[in-house]
DNA sequence: GATCGAATGTCACTTGGTGTCATCACCCTA
DNA sequence: TAGGGTGATGACACCAAGTGACATTCGATC
């Protein structure tokens, strides 16, 4: 692709992540972030929309697995189900990235703007689920409240994941929560 | 309170909301919201930590009464049934507002840094709500989920609301909302 | 009416973010 | 192999959000 140094992109994310986790978000400029790898700010920019964005390149990837288990849930399957089938998805993707995730959490934790930013980006991913479980046949209503619930689901056992030391754990904590979902909005 | 004209924050809102909703959010700087209100960008910041503030000054308002109503709800009630009592409250507090909830959701819906901004106030309320919660003894984890799970019923509810005409439906609103949740967790 | 304190103004500054144009590295083709 | 095309990067000027430090103004109070 680029005729430079290769994976501009790479680079910026990388250096991006290194030095808030050094030094805070707040503190670090993007003209560090692209000075730190070998680019100016103007190009950060042309990379991602914001600062913020950096943080956050992987969230399509994961809202494409997601849909991805539910399109292959079994025709018959409720919405419920049909969402638990994308999680198992999910949870393969984390498999393996148990200690990035845990940086990035920490990261995001300490500062509110990145919370806004995420919390923007898990509406969206609800906002996609929604869709794919009407593509199924479910009401719009029930897919609404159906693809809340589930990425409040997911983000609680994300949540708890990160903050625990097991990187097999994902798959459970998020069965945990949907199950305790389900006995509170039951009473 | 103040020596000069009186109400400096009230009149910063209201210039804030006009312009916003005359020529958009984006296109509106800080500087042209204080001249309205014959005031100081200075000044705007120190009412406000942030241009996208002046739009969610009632949140607090909302988040004070509907803990008000968990905590009057009857001792033996489940957790959705106290934060039900709470909806009561909230529904209360909206009657005579839902023109101006329109308006603002208008200008919210038309910018997604705003919308950033809407759902960290909500996460925040259901993190108020989750307290309120543990207070009437029920388990962190259920009322994790019982918070989010209610402040989604609500924020759907409020967006059917102001996009009908009834200011009298949203009590009404909430609860078709919430029975939807039920039915689809259910399954 | 001198003084005090809270609200507001002034000013300079940093940083995120953008528009515009120049430049560079590579590819293609004559 | 010279030259032109193309997409990625740099240079630079600029705007607006947000902040820190200090000055000013008004009303209350003694």
């Amino acid at each position: 692709m680029s005729r430079w140094e290769p994976d501009a992109e790479g680079r910026l994310g990388k250096a991006a992540i290194t030095l808030f986790a050094e030094q805070g978000y707040d503190e670090t400029t993007v003209a560090e972030i692209a000075e730190a790898a070998g680019l100016t700010k103007r190009t950060f920019f042309r990379y991602f929309s914001d600062k913020r964005e950096v943080l956050f390149n992987g969230s399509h990837e994961l809202a494409e697995r997601w849909i991805g288990g539910i399109e292959a849930a079994p025709e018959d399957a409720g919405p419920m189900a049909a969402v638990s089938v994308g999680l198992d998805e999910v949870a393969e993707l984390f498999a393996d990235r148990h200690a990035f995730a845990r940086l990035r959490s920490r990261i995001i934790a300490a500062n509110p703007e990145l919370q806004e930013r995420e919390l923007i980006k898990l509406q969206s991913l609800a906002g996609a689920i929604q869709a794919a479980l009407v593509d199924r046949g479910v009401s719009v209503n029930a897919a609404i409240l159906a693809s809340q619930a589930s990425v409040t689901v997911f983000h609680v056992a994300f949540a708890h994941w990160v903050e625990q030391d097991d990187p097999a754990a994902l798959r459970r904590l998020m069965d945990e929560s949907l199950e305790e979902l389900r006995s509170v909005t039951a009473a």
